[in-house]
DNA sequence: TTTAACGACTGAGTGATATTCATCATATAT
DNA sequence: ATATATGATGAATATCACTCAGTCGTTAAA
């Protein structure tokens, strides 16, 4: 409710300055990006101890000594331990949907997209397993999760995933099954409960997290690798569907052209 | 390390209290039983607060009012909030599985099987979303989740699930696929996730939730039943016909632009 | 019966931690 | 140079998990 605190919601800008203003903050910028660092700095801080600790046992305290301010300074960024949280989470999303983005950008087919992005979203959230605490206890039960900057930025997240899947389906490479939201649900679930399981066993190798790569991408893309197997009257229709597709492709391109 | 709080265990240990019994029977037994009760109030209570609230917005005091104890009474029972909380989650553990046991055994198919425990687990985890934060967040992830307690009853609990996995790989109605855990992990991880959407969603009918079981099992079950049917010979013709009818497509846009 | 021991329970007290607020410090504007 | 706004501080407060010295009633020993 106070002024500086409306500062809080902002996000990425990078300019980062010397960090040695801990005491005196004599040299520097403007007075503007002073203040933005010192909040990137807090950011920074405050994400260290909750990866390394988890959200409960992370103290204010803490994270201020971290980030080289007094405690009460972490109330004139964030509103509350919560609100730091989730400027913390807010950082994660961000890099995770960039990062997401680009390898796409770099697949062929669909079978490459969807695992590449299974294997980063689960790479990314071993490394971060802390900050699914976040997601799953406090941020996503209380008040309006919906509408928040935390469920945009999921939705955005999200969006890379749906809009592969989607265009599969529009090349014919995926079956058009069930409701979109439902393949989306089983992706990330399933991912998110395999994480728990890999850090659970004594050695969870790279081979174990291809091999739930693998399988999950296989299911969803509905098993189009079967060729040894006589072909069923289902693989047929698949089949046509393709070449429709295909067809319905260059229509469009050439009504595009003219 | 006290001498009352060592009860705090509270599973099965009839036989010194039916020998303490035999040889002091009515005063011993009701003793015993007013501290049982007690006991079970106290985790009645904790269960209302939890399912309620969550944990970290449930204070130990609250429970004490609701139980109708000194809150030090509670620390004689349990060691800490969080003892309190694992044994409020054992409670629904042993729940859930009994239920399924029995569920499970009421049907005939491996289809039938896998969506009565979906579905099952999915209403379930519904109705009390809330002790499942104590999973995620503060229980597995403190100390050596795996070998105590909550971890065994986890074990028993998707058992059921294995054995009817296990048992359709066996009946040839599931094709052998992929590693077990990777199904259970897909199994059950692609619910709890579904789980937060339904909860979002406006209207989440009983519609949607038959939408996500039937999905799930059907990517589990890995269209055991469509593989099998032969292609007729109607079927062949309809397919060569779409393969006919985009061609003529082609030829028409073709004519179309010279 | 008297009395000592014991088991069950209590709630004021303790320490830790999130959050507030009166006060101070610096930079920019006048 | 002075004033004002902006930023920062840390002692004080409130809340909460957890402790412990002590109460009360029951049982067993005297």
């Amino acid at each position: 409710m106070k002024q500086p605190a409306k500062r809080a919601s902002q996000t990425q800008k990078k300019s980062r300055v010397a960090k040695a203003r801990s005491r005196h903050p004599l040299p520097a910028a403007t007075r503007r990006e002073r203040v933005q660092s010192k909040e990137d700095a807090i950011i920074v801080a405050a994400h260290k101890s909750l990866t390394a600790r988890g959200f409960t046992k992370t103290t204010m305290s803490e994270i201020a000594r971290k980030a080289g301010v007094a405690e009460g300074t972490l109330y004139l960024y964030f509103n509350n331990k919560n609100a730091l949280a989730r400027a913390v989470l807010a950082a994660f999303y961000t890099r995770l949907t960039d990062t997401a983005k680009i390898g796409v950008a770099k697949c062929a087919t669909t079978t490459e997209k969807l695992e590449f992005l299974a294997r980063h979203h689960l790479e990314s959230i071993i490394g971060e397993r802390r900050l699914l605490e976040l997601i799953a206890s406090d941020v996503r039960n209380t008040e309006a999760y919906e509408g928040s900057d935390i469920y945009k930025m999921n939705r955005e997240y999200v969006a890379v995933f749906d809009d592969v899947l989607r265009d599969g389906v529009w090349r014919g490479e995926i079956e058009d099954g069930a409701v979109q939201w439902i393949k989306r649900d089983i992706f990330f679930g399933s991912l998110e409960y395999s994480m728990r399981t890999l850090l659970m066993k004594k050695r969870s190798s790279k081979k174990d997290i291809t091999a739930v790569v693998t399988e999950l991408v296989k299911l969803l893309m509905g098993r189009a690798d079967t060729r040894t197997e006589p072909v069923s009257n289902r693989d047929l229709i698949k089949a046509v569907e393709r070449v429709d597709a295909a067809a319905s492709r260059l229509e469009r391109l050439s009504e595009a052209k003219t």
